[in-house]
DNA sequence: TGATCATTATATGTATACAGATGATATTTA
DNA sequence: TAAATATCATCTGTATACATATAATGATCA
């Protein structure tokens, strides 16, 4: 691991994620050299992973751009995503431990704390804290990476859907039910609970809303 | 798509899905460079990409190897997998076309040929055409692709479990099963037939019966 | 004779150089 | 003045050259 183009898909996996590059940015490779201090070569190795990630996409000659992904991509994600996080929970149900336990509770104290003060930005964190706890209590990784890699892929498309105060308190509660329901080893339960809420923050996608599909 | 690159890719990928490239085989830089009668450049944008698909590993300065998958691994595999077959089944029964019926029949159809002549060969064929018709027929294009390369990653460890003739015979009557609950529109069954269909078959992977779990 | 250290060979990782294609700009013509 | 064509610049795609680390082989010493 000590090979600079890891470094870069790092980097520039982060600033995607936070928003510092956007859906349809150009990423020209002799300016990412000069920034990074290093050759077009291995910026040439790390775009062409960030491709295959589905972070990027190159046009023939035209070089690399932030991906853009249509509503109805979006939608599409977001299908198999609540499907796989429903997966997620009801394996969470069924191989549940005393330590996957623990840290699912430590994730919804957390939301609880967020919601009850508001804090979107909290709140946010917190969401991810509590959904990766369950992925890691499904024993799977293959799993728990692919609902990693979804999280990459959605989140510049999310812009704070947990603006409205009452989002926050009932994103909550759909939590509590979801817990309660892994906890008490109901998987099917468990599953769909889950299923409905992430299609209803699918729904709340502000692209979706615009571009109508 | 002019780029060299890309057909290397398709070349490796089709090499280690038809087992020409076997799990844990090196693959040298140079070599292939030669092989293709093109620099190392292009070889390195195609592992590169391979790696990220997940089809290779690289260890630092050590080079790319086919990867290994434990009994463990495929097991994730297949859960994942199993579980988006199954919404690809739901999928389809909700938004059932014309072409996607026909197709999906076409598909059956051909499986029960190859089972009654009891070509193993030719129904593994026919299985890959059934399930690829289902996956279409979702309307989840996300889903075809995850679909898809699951299929490619999880090829190399599947050595014909369709060996025995009974295999063939149930296999095709449980395809039929779902293939009603499809066309009745009956999405959980449907859901639920497939999520079972595809557990039996990785039960049935010898990788995972030898280095048990 | 065996083990350890040094040296060398080989393959990966990185940098640079070259080729070709696309797009923009300028010039010419109607 | 507007449109079309030609020329040029710039960026991608590919090849080659260089640096470095790993591993293997041989030599030396105990």
């Amino acid at each position: 691991m000590t090979r600079v183009a890891d470094q870069l898909i790092e980097t520039l996996k982060n600033e995607i994620h936070a928003g510092v590059l956007k859906p349809g940015d150009q990423l020209e490779e002799a300016v990412l050299a000069q920034r990074f201090a290093v050759s077009r070569t291995p910026v040439r190795e790390a775009v062409r992973s960030l491709v295959e990630c589905g972070l990027l996409e190159t046009r023939s000659r035209k070089g690399a751009f932030v991906r853009v992904l249509s509503a109805k991509e979006i939608m599409d994600l977001f299908e198999v995503a609540a499907e796989l996080e429903g997966l997620a929970c009801r394996l969470a149900a069924e191989r549940l431990t005393d330590e996957a336990m623990q840290a699912i509770n430590a994730g919804f104290r957390e939301c609880e704390t967020a919601a009850s003060s508001g804090d979107a930005e909290a709140y946010s964190r917190a969401n991810l804290t509590f959904h990766t706890a369950i992925h890691h209590a499904s024993g799977n990784r293959r799993l728990v990476e692919q609902l990693s890699e979804f999280e990459t892929r959605i989140n510049p498309y999310r812009s704070m859907p947990y603006k409205m105060r009452n989002r926050l308190a009932q994103s909550t509660q759909e939590h509590r039910e979801i817990m309660t329901a892994i906890f008490d080893g109901d998987s099917a339960q468990a599953a769909d609970l889950m299923r409905s809420h992430m299609m209803l923050q699918g729904q709340r996608l502000p692209l979706i809303l615009q571009n109508l599909m």
